[in-house]
RNA sequence: GAACUAAGUUGGAUGGUCGCGCACUAUCAUGCCGAAAGGUAUUAGUGUGAGGAAAGUCCGUGCUUCAUAGGGCAGGAUAACUGAUAACGUCAGCCGAGGGUGACCUUAGGGAAAGUGCAACAGAAAAUUACCGCCUUUUUAGGUAAGGAUGAAAACGUGAGGUAAGAGCUCACGAUAUUCUAUGGUAACAUAGAGUAGGUGUAAACCCUAUCCGAAGCAACACCGUAUAAGAGAAUUUUUAUUUGCCCGAUAAAGCCUUGCUAUUCUCUUGGGUGGCACGCAAUUUUGCGGAGCCUUGUGGUGACACAGGGCAAAGAUAGAUGACCAUCUUCAACAGAACACGGCUUACAGACUUAGUUCGUCU
RNA sequence: GGUGACGUAGCCAAGUGGUAAGGCCCCGGUCUGCAACACCGUUAUCCAUCGGUUCAAAUCCGAUCGUCACCU
């Protein structure tokens, strides 16, 4: 499942301040209901709501190459997390590193990304995939 | 063996399971649009997919737009000589100067006698010199630059002659600058001989001389589309929350509040797509032509490089593609991510390797 | 991606080659029964860093590092 990514700054600002929220070592992850999600499902062909994923590295963390290794990482363990369990569609869903992540395996970090969506509510535990 | 000098190469590999960008192919594999041709998305297969610095943006080019009859001023850049190059502030060779025992390294290296300025403090004086001193003469006046003190810098150095006292005033030796001649070298220049000079420093102060420079940059620019438009924020009012769609906290229910949708008003922004852009053009499906492209062979040159032959051309994203996990390799490898392209420079960089050479020590 | 500006004490800052003005803060002293105010004194030697030109560099030149702004 391919994830379209949130280009508009104010719907960063919103997912910041109206969002739900919850920080882990590595990670703070943000996550809004998305008004678009109806909108954007009848633009998909598959017909279903899509989950709109933003990753923010700033440049605190290190150079591009430090930067590029970070969303890599986040991404997959995103799709991980997806794979595992029935993730809750029609969201928009922000990640921010925070510092020492660049350390951190991708099996770390997929464990507080899977935590802090539980948190949120966007897991609801029980519903294993596999 | 130790300590160095110069040049260059490499910049993790292999296997397994998932996953990403682009190109091509596929079809009776699937969805959507379409009357169809077909298009698009997914799927499957094949191929391919980040550096030596991709970085800094310090120079030079191509390319694009604007300006431009021609010329000049202003402004900027460069600066021994000869060459290389599309061009350069780059590179090669060579000369001078400086450093090192040496291999070798460093060097923005024109002009101060075209002119202007500046040289703090100290010192008599920082440029047509004169305080003390020495000497002549009478008190006035004058000669002088040996010696003193200051300073970053004080009017070639040492010795002799000379003189009233002195002084390149003269001589010998030495240093510097410059002119001529001879020899060598394309030249800068070097060596030798002869002559001349003593006019401090600063041009990365203004300036002079010679050469070069139109400006802006792919967020350039072109096309499509688009202003009764699209997006965002704030406020207000009304209605509905039921059957397609969306949303629903609390409550027995209604009412009420919150949130969203819809409508109106005000404020702010000008968005979006394609090309440029990944060798190009023409025919056309493998040929031709072109190009500062890459690899390789040969020839010429001390070298930078040039010429000729053969082969290959395979990153092209647009919130931005190379990753994650496991195993093995003595090692969980440094600096680090293309964004129109190229030639340099500068800066960062773990480990490994190669070639040539120097000095010292030991042995033969 | 491109273009430009700046960096001086803990903070704000002046500084046209000749040993860095000033204000706030801190510290010490005077004043006061004790404080505040006032007055006096005190803090730069590494002017972001490195190299060069010069007798001499915060200043001139080159490189590097950091911060900020603009083009969208």
């Amino acid at each position: 499942m391919k994830h379209i990514a949130i280009t508009e700054n104010h719907l960063y600002s919103k997912a910041y301040t109206k969002g739900k929220k919850h920080v882990s070592k590595s990670l703070v992850a943000y996550a809004l209901k998305d008004y678009h999600a109806k909108r954007l499902m009848l633009a998909n062909p598959r017909h279903e709501y899509i989950n709109r994923v933003g990753l923010t590295v700033s440049k605190k963390l290190g150079g591009a190459v430090v930067r590029n290794r970070i969303k890599r990482v986040l991404r997959e363990a995103l799709r991980q997390v997806e794979k595992e369990y029935q993730v809750e569609k029609g969201y928009l869903l922000v990640l921010v590193a925070r510092a020492g992540c660049e350390k951190r395996k991708s099996t770390e970090v997929k464990k507080e990304l899977e935590k802090s969506l539980i948190q949120i509510g966007l897991i609801k535990t029980g519903q294993a995939n596999t």
